[in-house]
DNA sequence: CGTAGATTTGAGATCAATCAATTCCTGTGG
DNA sequence: CCACAGGAATTGATTGATCTCAAATCTACG
């Protein structure tokens, strides 16, 4: 990923572009934090809203800055990542687009944000939505909900990076974003799934604990073995996506019980 | 650790003993999903809820299986763990006393839990717990606001599984252990901290993402160092916590900002 | 004292990291 | 239109940390 040092801040900040939108057209209305709003709920988050772009590799944030301000995913995706001393870096979120950034009651970020694609936010002052959400129900509902969501995942995401092989690393990860498109798109589960990975090599390998010639190496396997087929480097097929779970090390039936 | 098969459930169960007590004496009284609650709250809760003890080794809940009730651990310890087909399994969650086991709205538990320790919980059937959830915006902010650490601690162990050294690890769980005791005993800082450790070798590795030989090669060379001191196999004496720090990657300062 | 489980220790194998070129893209300028 | 530059990605050779298999010790308890 390209080098960006902490100088760049201010300038990568003053780069944003302001949009606007009504909530009533926004495609994550129904997903994000705001998704049990009610029409009067909505008018009053709009009034606080602000939209903000970021290009991709742009710095959102960096770790322990203050951060005035939370916000959703409008489009696009975000990274999560912490950075040890000597530079050793673990991707620990993937957001995508309905996901929740910050942390009410939290002054600092907690991570390092970084726009992996070109990004859009939808984005609140801390304050007002601290207070906007003790008096709506429906906020702290839904961002609980979420919140559990996430921990989920990422617990998930623990048993991949302790337990899995580098290919079924990189398995999991292809049939995670292969799961999300398949949901948006809505296709038939036997259709071939297709997709572009919105990651690099080197994205990859901070989400899964790998180096990128790991990565790059078992994305040539799983070509090789007919399990993924590539064209380009970032555009990629999923022929039978059972094999990829399979692969993966998950159940087949994807472990959904009663 | 010990196997257990899934016939046992029903017994294991039917051996838990129940106890009472006030939540005005509870010790995780003002730590727990309860915290924020005003006396008749508690007095509501009190209505609701039960006492349930497991022995050290016994399940709580298999992964899949109906889960009717939502509780705290009040004292012991309790393990999260997940499962591949293969048998290879990762810990993804360490349940001290106040922590919140079961999920609102969800009915099958999503991972096995297990006591890891004699373990008592304070339970809530789950729909009455809900119910009471809807109406008490105290238990809902509160369970947020632990959600929310809980999610950054599991996102805090990525670290530790993806990047770091087997050494490292150890330092890492050792250090989360030293410093919890630390919390609750508040000895001076520069005092050493003694402690039994509450896992096995067996359990250590699991969370850790190592085998349980790797665990006590590095415990043998962690002891051969000085960084820590042992008698027996379980009690451990850290003299210097900064130089645990150290091993574990971690900056000394605890990387508190602001 | 004997047994079983927990733990340690040893020797060798293996998977992923590291170091080192090389190739593939994509966008730019002649 | 093509050559070229530079980052992204691939591939190769080697190293090394951790796993695996195996055996020996320790410890608690009947």
């Amino acid at each position: 990923m390209t080098q960006i040092k902490r100088g760049d801040h201010a300038m990568l900040n003053e780069r944003s572009l302001t949009v606007h939108q009504q909530c009533d057209d926004c495609p994550i209305r129904h997903r994000a934090v705001c998704a049990r709003c009610e029409s009067d709920e909505l008018e009053r988050l709009e009034e606080i809203k602000y939209y903000r772009k970021f290009e991709a590799g742009q710095m959102v944030i960096w770790s322990g800055d203050k951060m005035d301000f939370v916000g959703s995913v409008v489009s696009g995706i975000a990274s999560l990542t912490q950075t040890m001393e000597d530079g050793r870096t673990q991707m620990v979120g993937l957001l995508l687009p309905s996901d929740f950034v910050g942390r009410p009651g939290r002054d600092n970020a907690a991570y390092d944000i970084v726009a992996t694609t070109d990004l859009v936010m939808c984005c609140f002052r801390k304050t007002p939505f601290e207070n906007m959400m003790m008096r709506t129900p429906h906020i702290a509902q839904r961002l609980l909900e979420m919140t559990l969501d996430e921990l989920d995942a990422a617990r998930e995401w623990m048993l991949v990076l302790g337990r899995k092989t580098a290919r079924e690393k990189i398995a999991s990860l292809l049939s995670i974003i292969a799961r999300r498109d398949a949901t948006l798109n809505m296709r038939g589960s036997d259709a071939p799934i297709v997709f572009d990975l919105p990651l690099t090599r080197e994205a990859m390998a901070d989400y899964l604990g790998l180096t990128l010639e790991t990565v790059s190496r078992q994305m040539s396997a799983l070509k090789k073995d007919g399990v993924i087929t590539l064209e380009g480097k970032r555009h990629v097929t999923i022929p039978d996506m059972d094999r990829l779970m399979q692969e993966a090390g998950d159940d087949a039936d994807g472990g959904m019980l009663a």
